[in-house]
DNA sequence: TATAGCAGTATACAAAAGGATACTGCTATA
DNA sequence: TATAGCAGTATCCTTTTGTATACTGCTATA
C-alpha cells in the first residue's frame, strides 16, 4: 500500500481519498436531510420535496444526482403510465446513519464547552 | 426535552442542533487538514503553514479563529520576545479524531461500490 | 375540457467560500 | 545595518454554492 502525505503526516493514500469521497456525500446544505427522509424509506422527489422545509426542485435534483452518481442513492424508474420515480438509498447509503450518529454524538458531548469557549472568545 | 422536525421526522431539538454543530466544524476546505496536524501535536502559525501544502496565512487565519470560536482549538500567547503563539486542541478537539476515523472507515467501505455505480451512472 | 399533480429543467441572480498578492510591525541574527 | 523569520492583516478577485422564478411535457381526475 502507497502512503502520501497529508499534512506533513505520512499516511495510506486510500485514506486520505476516502476521506474526500466521505466529506463529498455530507457535505451541501441538503445532502444529510435527503439522507435522513430516506432512511425511513424510500420516496419520491415530490414527497422529498414536501418533507424538507425550503429546499428547490433545482436544488433537490441536483443534491440527488450528487448522490446518485456516489452510489448512495438508488433513482428506480417504474414505466407505469403515469411514471413513477422513486428514490432509495444503497447499502452505503443506509450506514450513513453510523456517520450521523456519531457527529450528532459528539456535537452533543462538546455543546456545553462550546458555548462557554465562544463566550470567552466574545469577551 | 422539546422536540422539533428535521425533514418531517420529530427527533430532538438538540438532535438538530448538536448535528449543525459539527458539520460547522469539520466542513470548510482546510477544517480538517488543520485538526489532523494538531492531533499529533501542538503547533506554531508558521508551522501549521509549512505543513499544510497550498495553504494561504489568510485562509488558515480564517479557519483557526474559526475552529477557536467553536473550542476545538486553543490558542495560546506566550509573552516572551518576541512573542510565541501555540495552537492547540482542546479535549473536544482530540475527539474529533474518532469522527475522522468513521469518515475514512465509511468511505474505504464504499469506495469499490462507489466506482461502480459511477462507471453505470456515466454509461 | 380545465385543473392539478408528477418529475423535473432553464435562466438569471445573490451569497458564501476560497485564492492571489502585497503588506505590517516586531525582533533576532549575520 | 540588512535580512530573514514570526504572526498575522488588507484588498481585490474568482469560483462555488445556493436561491428565485418561471416553465416543460405528461396524465389522471373533476
Amino acid at each position: 500500500m502507497e502512503n502520501s502525505y497529508f499534512n506533513g503526516i505520512s499516511c495510506p493514500n486510500e485514506y486520505v481519498l476516502a476521506l474526500k469521497d466521505t466529506l463529498n456525500v455530507i457535505t451541501g446544505k441538503w445532502k444529510l436531510a435527503i439522507v435522513t427522509t430516506l432512511l425511513f424509506e424510500k420516496k419520491r422527489f415530490s414527497d422529498i420535496q414536501r418533507m424538507i422545509v425550503g429546499i428547490t426542485p433545482r436544488m433537490l435534483s441536483k443534491e440527488l444526482k450528487e448522490l446518485e452518481m456516489n452510489g448512495v442513492v438508488v433513482r428506480k424508474v417504474y414505466d407505469s403510465t403515469p411514471v413513477l420515480v422513486e428514490y432509495e438509498l444503497t447499502d452505503s447509503g443506509k450506514k450513513l446513519k453510523h456517520i450521523i450518529d456519531t457527529l450528532v454524538q459528539w456535537g452533543l458531548e462538546h455543546r456545553e464547552q462550546a458555548i462557554a469557549a465562544f463566550a470567552e472568545a466574545e469577551a
